[in-house]
DNA sequence: ATTACTTTTAGTACCAAGTCTTAATATTTA
DNA sequence: TAAATATTAAGACTTGGTACTAAAAGTAAT
């Protein structure tokens, strides 16, 4: 049996919403209506045509390509940069960031600022984080921004270069660590 | 003064590649040229019409949207988990992991994978990492598969859950920590 | 300069997946 | 049964192409 127009169209919405890459013609054989009555729906609900909803997806993805691209090597943004010396980053924490249940930041993601910083203060091509040890010391939040400090302290006896980083939010100590890291040449 | 055909083809595909929602008519105006020889450079050159670049890059995102749903709080896939004691997950290190000059994996998605793994062996509705030990073993290459083992060691003094991993490349080990948890509830 | 070859432009027919408009049927409901 | 609503049909036009043919322009070699 033929549904109704309003059951039709509530499928119809969730049908291009779920395979945007569906051409009316398909619809019409999927809903036994005429090419015509889809597009009388389309225009009811507001729903572009094919090539409009794949232009729409496609500029989505070009926008996160171009954000990967900035974001790349490093987490956080670096506000300072002394190589072999010290660095600063910050990290404004989001949604993606957080446990979905509680509003609480995930461990790795401030690792993954303090250990890209300590990468980067690095005067090296290549540089590796070979150990490290670290303490999440507060929780963060979603929405707190993240100071992380870098400093370069020296050599380890078996010549691994000592970074030190401490992360803040306001003033307050939320993560320390010591990285000991590899470098690929001697400076 | 225009340029030669060869460098002219050398800058389309540039454009393109950079700019991908861009139509013949618009790139005839940038060389100078009529539609035509666009349209034999991009066969020359293999390069499909802009909405057939459009569909792919549109494709690109969608698969990428379905992944993101699958991943949300964990790295890696776990493979085996009983609560409070032990639990194993596998990483593929992929393009997107690894530092884009050399192909070797950044740390922070190794110790991502294991402190995700940490979390996730805790039976508690919100552990929390309090401070970690690690140390990275070898180096990881694009196209490894990362199997990372966790195990629940007991408490330290101060009631945090001791959680170990070890991450291992082909029974090598790449990757091993101590994770100290904080958890929520006492069980 | 003439021939030969490459490169560029032009023009036609055709296609997919639409839009926009007008008009003719169904189907439902008051 | 008449009026209102829903569906289908048909035609003209649009964009951004493909495929093919042919002519013109530019360049190089003998």
């Amino acid at each position: 049996m033929k549904k109704t127009k309003t059951e039709r169209q509530r499928l119809l919405k969730e049908t291009i919403e779920y395979t945007p890459f569906i051409t009316d013609e398909e619809l019409a054989k999927i809903f036994e209506v005429s090419i015509q009555t889809i597009r009388l729906d389309r225009m009811e609900l507001q729903i572009p045509e094919l090539r409009e909803r794949i232009k729409s997806v496609a500029k989505l993805q070009w926008n996160e390509q171009v954000r990967a691209l900035a974001v790349e090597d490093i987490i956080g943004e670096v506000v300072d940069l002394e190589l072999d010396n010290r660095a600063i980053s910050i990290f404004d924490v989001q949604k993606e960031h957080v446990f979905s249940q509680k509003n609480i930041a995930r461990g790795h993601h401030l690792f993954a600022q303090a250990n890209s910083l300590a990468v980067a203060v690095i005067n090296d091509e290549l540089a590796l984080t070979a150990t490290a040890n670290i303490s999440f010391t507060r929780q963060v939040k979603e929405g707190e921004r993240v100071i992380a400090k870098a400093s370069v302290e020296g050599k380890t006896d078996k010549g691994l270069t000592i970074v030190k980083v401490d992360s803040f939010v306001h003033e307050e100590p939320v993560f320390s660590g010591e990285f000991h890291m590899f470098r690929s040449t001697d400076d």
